[in-house]
DNA sequence: GTAGGGTTAG
């Protein structure tokens, strides 16, 4: 062995006097314990170094190898692994491979993977070990070509794969995924005589899995004659990755038949496959059988379990098993914010998330991204600017996927322009941000804007996906731009995209709207799949929207047999009842909700002033302020009167859509929020308002002329859509 | 060595 003259730090130590206690292992790193060795081997008959243990150990001099192994791992788990020098290492370990090995391990560990590549390619001729090492850790860091790359250079230079090898390899496959390499590797597998080593068949498994190609899993799958409990869990995972909860659940039970005991890894996608098919029962079942094998207090099965009662609307439970941990991961705050945030406590989840900033957690893109989809639920324009200028100073700025979040929550929030100005600083958009800016057109009903965009898409080479053409569908229903859609549906073979269900129902939508219910009804009739819930609930609201008795009843029925319970769908029949003034059939419906126990949902607006978000119900006197909201009321009733506006008493009365009232109609909530609005913000200030309901057709109008009587800019955004007044008139063109 | 949980568009 010999020291490279080059490194003077090196050189200077080599000069140290050669006491061990001197050499204080624990607080130098590998480079200077390898230095001193070095120094101290060559001038030494024995050495003795105190390990990280505490314990001392000899070495004989010359006998270099096994001292440095010891100071290799010595290093390692001292994380000391970051100040060497590789190049001078390896001259003086050119001819020990399973030393190089073990530095390449360490380099790889605390991330140096510049130090373990050089230490690599330097090295004249890897063995198997050495390849294995170098293939590993690429994989590890996520460099998945360069970990193929690395595989496919091993096999020219002739040196043989081993069952370790595969499973890198595989998993490099898997994480791409990279079908065709992995097929390859599948026959060398065989060639090479592994097709029966169960470590590398489950990672054939998990391959063929992540590929979305479920049956060839399962085929390797049940050709094995040993399976382990890693491979039915990765058999499970697979089936839940591949959206096919069902047969996941099915495969745990055929596991539970045999004598494997599962592990707590395995119940993670257990339980997120009872969270796909909503089933509480059987993940309860999972808690149990978790609590009775000591899983209970496994750190990430706490947060699967938090995940699951989260999603399946128990988010008090969740938050039982969130209190649990002192301190939470980084998933397990997703887990609850993302929780909270789906269960519509948008509030919850803005508070947790401030308390995660205030503690210093280091966020990631989901955390933003769940608490941007929370302040599009809460719907102030104010915090959403506080949360898009959060992003801004972050390191978040430029992530498409937090980005997308921040369009969609603009449009939440009424401010199309500012989605729009998030959308344009964004460089790099993806299929995916841009279906949401053409979603946010469709809900302020800009379906001009949104079919431009579209055609900007294809001019910028972004291929279309089928949640493109729902938003551009629902675009084109929302603002009544029937032929283009038309045109839309029957052009998405040209790219390769199978109409959904979904798309269906927006044709139906678009079609009913517009008047031509035969067509729609035509349609529904030559469609290749059974129409479901939506299909007949868009033609129920044509039905409504163009008094058609006949074709409403029928739809209904089909509704009533596939829902039975459906508020919704009786109190649209019972609309389009009234509407023709069919007064029998209206009380008739009544009763038959009241026998099944069907009530309508409370109708609620809010809105926000001076950053206090302010809620009221029909008829509510709740306000400190009521007495001047209600002056208000009457005031602006009477200026509405003399500029005109009457109302449709009688068929309003019988409208079961909107919240029904003792006294008059002008105090739905809507004109409530409104007139506190008024009366708390200066003259030409935007009123936003956010309703739970879909908007009632009187106080529409009404409110098409309190934007011109009071000159005022007022947004509503309703269950379906947003409603911009103006001068009287609005953006939804009455087409809503 | 192989298996897992939390994100964005409708």
């Amino acid at each position: 062995m010999y020291v490279r003259k080059s490194s003077s730090s090196l050189v200077s130590l080599c000069r140290l006097p050669a006491n061990v206690q001197a050499l204080r292992p624990v607080t130098l790193g590998l480079f200077e314990l390898t230095a001193f060795a070095f120094g101290f081997i060559r001038s030494h008959s024995s050495v003795r170094l105190r390990l990280n243990s505490g314990k001392q150990k000899s070495f004989r001099a010359l006998v270099p190898d096994s001292c440095f192994m010891h100071l290799i791992d010595n290093a390692i788990n001292r994380s000391h692994f970051n100040q060497v020098n590789a190049r001078v290492l390896v001259s003086g370990l050119r001819c020990h491979g399973f030393l190089v090995t073990k530095l390449v391990n360490g380099y790889a560990r605390v991330g140096e993977m510049r130090y373990a590549r050089d230490l690599f390619d330097d090295f004249p001729d890897p063995d198997v070990f050495l390849w294995n090492a170098i293939i590993r850790c690429h994989s590890r860091h996520n460099l998945f070509r360069d970990a193929l790359g690395l595989y496919s250079k091993m096999q020219l230079l002739w040196v043989s794969p081993d069952s370790f090898t595969f499973t890198c390899v595989l998993k490099a496959c898997s994480a791409l995924p990279a079908l065709e390499m992995g097929r390859r590797v599948q026959c060398q597998i065989f060639r090479r005589g592994f097709d029966s080593d169960v470590f590398v068949q489950n990672g054939l498994v998990t391959f063929y899995a992540k590929c979305g190609e479920i049956e060839l899993a399962n085929k390797v799958f049940w050709r094995l004659s040993e399976r382990t409990i890693v491979t039915w869990t990765s058999m499970i995972s697979g089936y839940v990755q591949n959206g096919q909860p069902l047969e996941a659940l099915r495969v745990y039970g055929q596991m539970r038949k045999t004598n494997l005991k599962p592990e707590w890894i395995t119940f993670v996608s257990v339980l997120k496959a009872c969270t796909d098919v909503e089933g509480l029962e059987g993940g309860e079942s999972i808690h149990g059988c978790a609590i009775k094998m000591g899983f209970e207090l496994e750190p990430d099965l706490i947060v699967a379990f938090t995940a699951f009662y989260a999603k399946c609307g128990l988010v008090t439970v969740a938050r039982l098993f969130f209190d649990l941990v002192e301190t939470p991961n980084l998933v397990l705050w997703n887990a609850m914010i993302s929780g909270y945030s789906k269960n519509g406590l948008a509030h919850e989840a803005i508070a947790l998330f401030r308390r995660m900033v205030k503690k210093n957690v280091i966020l990631d893109s989901i955390s933003v991204t769940s608490t941007i989809s929370a302040c599009g639920q809460v719907g102030s324009i104010d915090l959403a600017k506080w949360m898009d200028e959060y992003i801004a100073s972050s390191e978040f700025k430029d992530a498409v996927v937090v980005n997308t979040a921040l369009i969609d929550m603009y449009a939440k929030c009424g401010s199309i322009n500012l989605s729009r100005d998030v959308f344009n600083r964004t460089k790099d958009k993806d299929v995916v941000m841009w279906s949401a800016m053409i979603a946010a057109y469709a809900v302020h009903g800009e379906g001009q804007e949104a079919i431009d965009l579209f055609k900007a898409m294809r001019k910028a080479g972004v291929p279309p996906n089928d949640v493109t053409f729902v938003s551009l569908l629902s675009a084109c229903k929302h603002s009544g731009l029937v032929e283009d859609g038309w045109k839309l549906f029957h052009c998405m073979s040209e790219y390769s995209i199978q109409p959904r269900h979904q798309h269906y129902a927006c044709v139906v939508d678009l079609l009913g709207r517009a008047g031509y219910l035969d067509r729609a009804y035509e349609f529904i009739r030559n469609m290749p799949m059974e129409p479901g819930l939506s299909i007949w609930g868009a033609l129920l609201t044509a039905c409504k929207i163009h008094q058609h008795v006949p074709l409403g009843e029928l739809a209904a029925e089909r509704l009533f047999s596939l829902d039975p319970y459906s508020t919704g769908h009786h109190v649209q029949l019972s609309n389009i009842y009234a509407s023709a003034r069919m007064w029998d059939r209206v009380s008739k419906l009544r009763v038959l909700m009241k026998e099944k126990g069907l009530s309508k949902d409370l109708g609620y607006s809010s809105i926000e002033i001076n950053g206090k978000l302010q809620v009221f119900q029909v008829g509510d006197k709740s306000h400190p302020r009521f007495k001047e909201i209600f002056d208000e009321l009457e005031s602006l009733e009477r200026r509405l009167k003399e500029a005109g506006f009457s109302i449709d008493a009688e068929s309003v009365l019988h409208d079961l859509d909107h919240e029904e009232t003792e006294e008059t109609l002008c105090n739905h909530s809507e004109r409530i929020a409104i007139a506190y609005g008024l009366i708390s913000t200066p003259p030409g200030t935007t009123l936003r308002i956010i309703k739970n309901l879909r908007a009632c057709v009187n106080c529409h109008a009404a409110i098409k002329l309190i934007s011109k009587v009071e000159n005022r800019v007022i947004v509503v955004r309703d269950a379906n859509r947003f409603h911009h007044f103006k001068d009287g008139n609005c953006s939804c063109g009455d087409y809503w």
